[in-house]
RNA sequence: GGAAGUUUAGCUCAGCUGGGAGAGCAUCUGCCUUACAAGCAGAGGGUCAUAGGUUCGAGCCCUAUAACUUCCACCA
């Protein structure tokens, strides 16, 4: 006995049911089957501690998508999930979280704060992969990675080890982006510029050796206290006599020379500029060119350091700022303010001003390991679909700058290095092992406080989670990965740190695509956002709607790389659509013998069986293609069109009638339902893994226990009925005329008519018979090859037919006349435009010969309509 | 300053290598027709941002312009 669907679609009763079947099932796991191909995915990580977004929701939706559709197709589908230590975004939630208990980190200690870190991992670390599972997301748990566990960890030292031996990892100070709030330095990629409204103050600078003054402008009076020189352009003329003066710097007790530079822009403020090598990038490579001292005016916290400050140590750099303009004022030495708007990098994470500030930090040399990550785009090897963003992509890579990688937080991979405490000594050791002594002097030991980025774990991902750098079996069969699916937010962030350490770790590219979504944003248009409040939750959604609805209006009307709006509306309607699923399910099982055992497609099929079975071919080779193209959202749309307009609106109304005639029209058209709806039902599988699963069990298929592992539905060349398809949609085409006429005429669905048809087609047509009755409100109904006596009778024309509806006392011929002369000259519209086309030397010699033939069919057709046209109007006349 | 994207029906968006403009929602008309009112049958609604160009033919290709959005760089 087969399971019955409940009268209306309900996913709560069955999706936790479901998800739950599938991967005690074993589902989800990829085998490592010499016989299949593998195709991987590698998900992107959420942050270990971080809930679903809609962002999320979006990329798992397209991840499953392919997934689900690659493993029908006979892959070994691998999609392998996992999680991200996310150091800076989860660290500063520990410590927020610690400040209401009143407790810092430093009162913790290091080893009791990782302790704290990681026991609140244990505590929301799985949340988000619940959150997966009610998605429907089909990834192998078994393999589920986290970016600090031992294998990725290993991974990470491993790869530090390998960049610093190749002398591509090197300690050195530069000016990074210093957070003052989060207390440590930040790439420049994590630093956010915003236009501020901020002032241009213009100081004096006494000369030492005698009267006169050097006008500068800076933006950050407060760096003063670093100043070690002023720079002119060496060309610029006005100055070229203060060239290796001496100036007091004021506030100070300290005399800066003036220096020659080309980096001064002479036509820029006054053609004098303020070096502070210590918190400026530009003022740092001027200050290494002439050797100036680098005065740290700062502390961690943008306080300002004492025994450089004088009396505004201690300060805020705010603070500070106003207290020594105003002293400048009060000594006569500030010259003027102007309002200045400027752009100011704040932390991306907390959104304080960064200080640049010169600091012993560790980097990674970036220009010989982009090379190859630039070629291998170049080269097509490696696409972004869509190609659009190879273009930001290679701007990106061709202007790379070294990269910082050490943070000075504790949560995350400590970075392996160690130096001698011996100051005379001072040697550095990296190491996997940990080392107390060193080597040359014998002296103890110390590890680098600093962890490392978290993207430089990140960018092992591919990899490390495959069990890289031992060349496990999983790594030697599903390495390199397939597609990258991702947002195109964080291109330089991860994708590109993932080709280049691909390339340069492991020899080969990482993946062969990267497909690139765009954001999910509000109705309004903004991104959605915590401070905002805006965000809509994925978790509601499935609670109101069901997952399938969620991810099918996630991927409906969605080009790739494009960002889409977020409205209710759209998911009611996939909603909706669901529903019309659900009920032609019920439809189609309400209506099969209790024997029925699979669908089999009898030798003899009426016409409209292969009409509907040529339209449902074409539909699976248009969304095969759609999906191997990366168009999901086209891909979708034609089953959804095909499902609703074609299935649904026509097939199954014109199996009603066969159907309750019995016998064997009936059993073929039981075969036909069932046969297409298990095709509907695989091709949508991907995208709503639920609802077409729930049905599949209930569904006489003959296959697989679940629609998950059947195999995907082929094009196939027997069920392209050509000559059917054309012949079938002339009735079609006919129904339709005559439900606009009625509809016109306000005539009642009810109220049965009789109908003439007169047609060339009349094989056709009298076959179609019950369709009439029963979709185009036909009583009587007569095919003839000339129709006589037809005044009173309002005509129906179309290039196959004209059919004639006596209709009495409503018929007024002057109206009617007056609507096939609208239809007269909307035909000859048709006419002329085909014909003009057809008579155009140049199409002819130039169109390929099938659009030509499209063409002259098309003009055969109007011709044929027109003809019957006259031939109305003339007999009413 | 550099780059990219967008501009198509009232709204939100599709439109594959150029071959007579599509969907959903909204609006209007008529329907509880034995799968579905979360539905059915219809209708109206577009100089495809503007101006040129290439082509037999342009929403699609090229050039310029405008508006909006985003990314990158950042001059003290």
């Amino acid at each position: 006995m087969r399971k019955e669907l409940d009268k209306t679609y309900s996913p709560k009763d069955f999706e936790d049911r479901l998800y739950k079947y599938w991967e005690e099932s074993g589902f989800f796991k990829a085998e490592r089957d010499p016989q299949k191909k593998p195709y991987t995915i590698v998900m992107p990580p959420p942050n270990v501690t971080g809930q679903l977004h809609m962002g999320h929701a979006l990329d798992s939706t397209l991840q499953d998508i392919l997934i689900r559709f690659k493993r029908m197709e006979g892959y070994s589908a691998l999609w392998l999930p996992g999680t991200d230590h996310a150091a800076l975004a989860t660290e500063a939630k520990i410590v927020s979280a610690m400040k209401e208990d009143g407790i810092t980190k430093y009162d913790l200690g290091r080893d009791g704060f990782l302790k704290r870190a990681w026991e609140w991992t244990e505590k929301y670390g799985g949340r988000i992969r619940e959150q997966q599972r009610k998605m429907g997301s089909s990834c192998d748990w078994s393999r589920d990675r986290f970016t600090m566990d031992e294998g990725c960890s290993k991974a990470v030292q491993k790869v530090f080890m390998d960049l610093h031996n190749k002398g591509l990892i090197y300690r050195g100070e530069r000016i990074i982006n210093w957070c003052p709030n989060c207390k440590t330095s930040i790439s420049d990629i994590e630093t956010e510029y915003e236009e501020q409204d901020g002032f241009f103050w213009h100081i004096n600078y006494p000369i030492a050796d005698g009267l006169g003054y050097v006008e500068i402008a800076t933006t950050r009076p407060e760096t003063l206290l670093g100043d070690s020189a002023v720079a002119v352009n060496p060309k610029d003329t006005r100055y070229t006599n203060l060239v290796g003066k001496m100036l007091k710097l004021p506030l100070t007790d300290r005399e800066i020379p003036v220096v020659a530079d080309d980096y001064v822009d002479m036509e820029f403020g006054t053609g004098c500029v303020k070096i502070t090598p210590a918190h400026d990038p530009n003022d740092f490579e001027v200050g290494k060119r002439h050797d100036l001292p680098v005065i740290h005016m700062m502390n961690d916290d943008a306080t300002i350091k004492e025994g450089i400050g004088g009396k505004y140590a201690g300060m805020d750099r705010y603070e500070a700022r106003k207290a020594m303009v105003a002293d400048l004022d009060a000594q006569g030495l500030l010259v003027k303010v102007e309002p200045h708007k400027h752009n100011v990098g704040t932390c991306q994470r907390c959104g304080t001003t960064v200080e640049p500030t010169a600091s012993l930090q560790w980097f990674v040399k970036m220009k010989d390991l982009a090379k190859p990550a630039i070629d291998v785009v170049k080269s097509g090897e490696l696409r972004y679909i869509p190609k659009r963003f190879e273009n930001s992509y290679l701007f990106w890579m061709e202007n790379i700058r070294d990269w910082c990688i050490s943070r000075q937080i504790w949560w995350g991979h400590r970075i392996p290095a160690f130096y001698c405490q011996n100051k005379e000594c001072g040697h550095t050791v990296i190491t996997l092992d940990g080392i107390d002594k060193c080597p040359k002097c014998g002296a103890p030991m110390v590890q680098d406080e600093d962890t490392l980025d978290t993207w430089f774990s990140s960018a092992l991902w591919p990899f490390s989670t495959l069990g890289w750098p031992e060349k496990t079996p999983d790594y030697e069969y599903f390495y390199p990965t397939q597609t990258l699916v991702t947002g195109y937010d964080i291109i330089p962030f991860w994708v590109a740190r993932m080709i280049f350490s691909g390339l340069e770790h492991t020899g080969q590219k990482p993946f062969k695509d990267v497909l690139i979504h765009g954001l999910v944003r509000d109705e309004q248009g903004r991104k959605m956002s915590k401070s905002l409040g805006n965000g809509v939750d994925p978790l509601e959604i499935i609670e109101k709607y069901g997952a399938d609805a969620l991810r099918l209006t996630l991927v409906t009307g969605n080009a790739p790389g494009n960002d889409m709006r977020w409205t209710e509306t759209k998911v009611t309607n996939s909603r909706n659509f669901i529903n019309k699923l659900w009920n032609a399910s019920r439809f189609i099982l309400m209506n099969l013998p209790d024997d029925f055992e699979k669908p089999v497609l009898p030798a003899n099929l009426p016409i409209e069986d292969k009409w509907a079975l040529s339209l449902f071919n074409d539909m699976i080779k248009n969304v095969t293609a759609n999906l191997e193209a990366y168009e999901l959202g086209v891909a979708v749309q034609n089953v959804y069109d095909f499902t609703w307009d074609i299935f649904c609106d026509w097939y199954i109304e014109l199996t009603k009638p066969r159907i309750q005639a019995g016998g064997e029209t009936a059993l073929a058209a039981q075969n036909v339902l069932v046969y297409i709806m298990r095709g509907i039902l695989k091709t949508l599988h991907p995208f709503i893994p639920f609802v077409t699963e729930e049905i599949w069990q209930s569904l006489p298929h003959g296959e697989q226990e679940s629609i998950m592992m059947t195999n995907w539905c082929e094009y196939d060349e027997k069920l392209n009925f050509v000559k059917e398809k054309e012949d079938f949609s002339r009735v079609i085409d006919v129904i339709r005329a005559i439900r606009v006429q009625r509809n016109e005429m306000n005539v009642p669905p009810s109220k049965k008519v009789t109908e003439i048809v007169e047609t060339q087609f009349a094989e056709i047509f009298k076959n179609a018979e019950p369709f009439f009755e029963k979709l185009a409100g036909a009583g009587d109904f007569a095919v003839v090859a000339k129709a006589e006596n037809t005044d009173g009778m309002v005509t129906v024309v179309t290039d196959s037919a004209r059919v004639f509806i006596p209709m009495g006392e409503l018929v007024d011929k002057e109206k009617e006349l007056a609507r096939l002369e609208k239809e007269k000259k909307a035909a000859q519209k048709d006419i002329d435009f085909l014909s003009g086309k057809l008579n155009n030397q140049g199409f002819l010699s130039k169109a390929p010969a099938q659009q030509i033939e499209n063409e002259r069919a098309k003009l055969a057709k109007a011709e044929e309509k027109m003809k019957k046209i006259l031939e109305s109007i003339d007999s009413l006349k």
